[in-house]
DNA sequence: CTTCTCATTGAACAGGTGTTTAGTATGTTG
DNA sequence: CAACATACTAAACACCTGTTCAATGAGAAG
């Protein structure tokens, strides 16, 4: 309720409208393709001036990512009851409002597929975050323990941020262009199934991906079948280290 | 053990080594990024002989999508025995073996995050796949039923894809820089530990998720504890849709 | 009022870009 | 041999890019 200027830049200042309109269009076509009289067009002045309030086209570039930043680790953004700090949190809060924070989603899978610092900055608090949280739930009960926790940590991550970097995709499939309230709700009870019962009904693969790692079963064994059926071993030889884990469900 | 020439365009022609360099440029450094000067001065020819080749820089990264795609696609790429065809076997064995192909893992990364037809068609590919397995594990016993089945394929091929788009993420965590055989290998337990048994013990978020999108159950409950505890339900309000399925673990 | 600051503009500039074009060498074909 | 197609180069061209610079206007400070 405090600061929603967010998607209608009326009266701000100049310098901020340059500065969102930039967000936009860096977010929505990319930076490299985004000229500064596109920028300059689109708000409605001249393109000397925005080289006048950012130095250069990098100095603009760096003025976003401080603003996304700050943005995403501001800490009550959420809702009005004390919600948790923390950057997850508010890109939760704005998956649930896509059409507000459309811009913002889009820069920050700009900011992590640009390899850019501040993606990695960015990527980098997602991680601690969940790890942090999984680390409590694992203490609490709520959380099964992994035999990487740190690397477990990365790959959600980075799994929950490939609705931003695959927005397109994740859109079609149900019939969408564009990353919309529709879409995140499709979205979500796959992913939620997916973190609760995982897909397999047995525990072939992750036996079979032990075996090629050469650990032992760091994993707590709990309810796990054991008889070997549907998902054939992993290929025939013992070559290759891991394969049948990165794809989705090729491995069988 | 058929063509091999992949990362030695040691006597190709003159217009593959050109056509191999661009995938190289392109999928490291970005397509608009990459000039067709460097491109030429790499393989030590001049600029104008890779338009006398490919007409354009368009011309030119059409014959690379081409090119990738039909690679891509190709039937027997894996190993020696009769592996199913698909795409999604011949990136599986590129995973394995990063060094020899990761121009083209990165340029099919690249495909997917510009958002470009051809991309848009190896992803369906992906899906069409993933599901189809999946569709069989499931009549077969080894995979879990979903209340989406389409859209459990489309996210984990997104999963599985978030390792091309997030490579500099994924190689940081190991403390590398690149998508190396070492990378894959710690990625894969953590993946199939999730794709086991899940992250969570209980199924709350689960239920929480269903009953704030208003669905039953349509998953089958196996075996799921009923007990809540650590994860607190989303929020407070009923206003949001679905709320912590996105973010990785950050629902709690 | 005067002076100073600063937002703002319009035009120009230097550099890099994709692309074209004329020309050269090298085979290949009749 | 001549004629021709093709691989290839060097140079230039037109365009777009980020950037600069002098000038203008308005408002604040004195």
């Amino acid at each position: 309720m405090l600061n929603m200027r967010s998607v209608l830049p009326e009266d701000a200042t100049t310098r901020a409208r340059i500065r969102d309109t930039a967000i936009e269009l860096f977010g929505r076509d990319g930076f490299r393709e985004t000229t500064v009289r596109a920028i300059a067009t689109r708000v409605g002045v001249s393109p000397g001036l925005v080289l006048h309030h950012f130095g250069s086209k990098d100095g603009l570039r760096e003025a976003c990512d401080d603003y996304i930043l700050a943005e995403v680790e501001k800490p009550g953004e959420t809702i009005g009851n004390g919600e948790k700090p923390g950057a997850s949190a508010n890109i939760q809060s704005w998956l649930g409002r896509t059409d507000e924070h459309r811009p913002w989603l889009r820069y920050i899978g700009r900011m992590l597929a640009d390899g850019s610092q501040a993606g990695d900055h960015l990527f980098a608090e997602f991680v601690a975050y969940t790890e942090r949280v999984f680390a409590e739930g694992e203490a609490n009960g709520s959380v099964r323990p992994s035999s990487d926790p740190h690397m477990r940590a990365v790959t959600l991550t980075a799994y929950s941020m490939s609705a931003l970097l695959l927005e397109r995709q994740f859109a079609r499939a149900v019939g969408a262009t564009e990353l919309t309230n529709e879409v995140v709700a499709a979205m979500a009870l796959p992913a939620v199934e997916l973190m609760t019962h995982g897909v397999y009904t047995t525990d072939d693969l992750l036996r079979a991906t032990q075996d090629a790692l050469g650990v032992g079963g760091a994993d707590d064994g709990t309810s796990g079948a054991s008889r070997a059926n549907g998902a054939g071993g992993t290929g025939g030889d013992g070559g290759a280290s891991s394969d049948g884990a990165a794809e989705g469900g090729a491995g069988a």
